[in-house]
DNA sequence: CTTCTACTTAGATGGCCTTCTATTCAGGAG
DNA sequence: CTCCTGAATAGAAGGCCATCTAAGTAGAAG
C-alpha cells in the first residue's frame, strides 16, 4: 500500500474530478491563466484597502484601457473579483472564496515530504469544491 | 491601516506579481485551465500507485488517442507531470512540487475571516514561488 | 523478420481569445 | 446645459488552441 487511500493529498489527487466539476473549475482557471489577468488579480488583491481603482491598473501595462477593461470583465465573469462604481471611478476587489477554491484544489499535496500534519481542521474551506 | 502589510494573504494578494513571474505561472495555469487536462491530472494523481497508464486514461473521454496524447504533452511540457515508458505501456505521474506551487499561489488567503494564524511556519513551501 | 498493439508526431481545420480602434455610457465641473 | 474624464461596449483583425485523420515509432509476440 503505497498510498493510504485516506485523505492524503490535494483534492485533485484524491479522486478523479467529475466532468462537470472539472468544467466549472476550468472556467475559473482559464480566467487566471493569463499573465495580464494574473497580474491584475495580484495588483487588486495586494492594493491598500483591498481594492483598486481601474485607473491604478491601466498605467502598469502596455495595453489600451478597453483591453484592461476586457480582462477585468473576464475575471469578474469568472467570479474572482467584484467591481463597484463610486463617483467617477470604478473599484475592484478580490472575492476571497473564489481564490480559496483554487487554492484548495492544489494546496495540501503532501508530496514527497509528509509533514507532521499539525493543522488538520483549522476552519479552512479545503473541501468546499463541489458546492459551487 | 486596514491591512497589516505583513504576510497575511495568499502570495497573489500579498504583493503585485512581477511580469516574468506572472508569465511563468500563466504557462502552468494555462496547462491546467482545460477540463480535459484537469481531469487527466486528477486521474493520474488519484490513481493507485501514484501513476497511470495512458491506456487507463483514454477510455474515459470521447476523444481520440492523439488528442489525449497532445494534452498529456501539454501537461508534461508545463512541468506538471512526468512520463516513463515501461515495456509496452507509458506511465505518467504527477510532479508534486509543481502542483504545490499552484496551491501556494492561491492557498492561504485569510479573506474576510482572519483566523488565529496558528500554523505560521510548519515547513510549507508557500513562499517558493520565484525559485522556479 | 513480420505483425500486432500502444503511443506519439505531423499536418490541417474550425473556433476561441487577445488586442485594437471607434463609439457609447456615467459622473463631475464649469 | 455643455464639456471633460473615467470606464465599458461594439466590432474587427490576427493568432493561438483543441481536435481530427493519417502516418510514424517502440516494444512484444509469433
Amino acid at each position: 500500500m503505497t498510498v493510504p487511500t485516506g485523505q492524503c493529498c490535494a483534492p485533485i489527487a484524491r479522486e478523479p474530478l467529475a466532468e462537470q466539476t472539472a468544467a466549472e473549475l476550468a472556467v475559473m482557471l482559464k480566467a487566471v491563466a493569463d499573465p495580464v489577468r494574473l497580474r491584475l488579480l495580484s495588483m487588486i488583491g495586494s492594493h491598500a484597502g483591498g481594492e483598486a481603482c481601474v485607473c491604478d491598473l491601466t498605467g502598469t501595462f502596455d495595453l489600451t484601457a478597453p483591453t484592461i477593461s476586457h480582462h477585468l470583465k473576464v475575471l469578474r465573469t469568472a467570479g474572482l473579483i467584484d467591481g463597484e462604481r463610486r463617483g467617477t471611478w470604478v473599484y475592484y476587489r478580490i472575492i476571497p472564496e473564489a481564490v480559496n477554491k483554487l487554492g484548495a484544489l492544489f494546496a495540501p499535496l503532501a508530496g514527497s515530504v509528509p509533514e507532521p500534519a499539525s493543522q488538520a481542521a483549522v476552519g479552512r474551506t479545503e473541501l468546499e469544491l463541489l458546492p459551487a
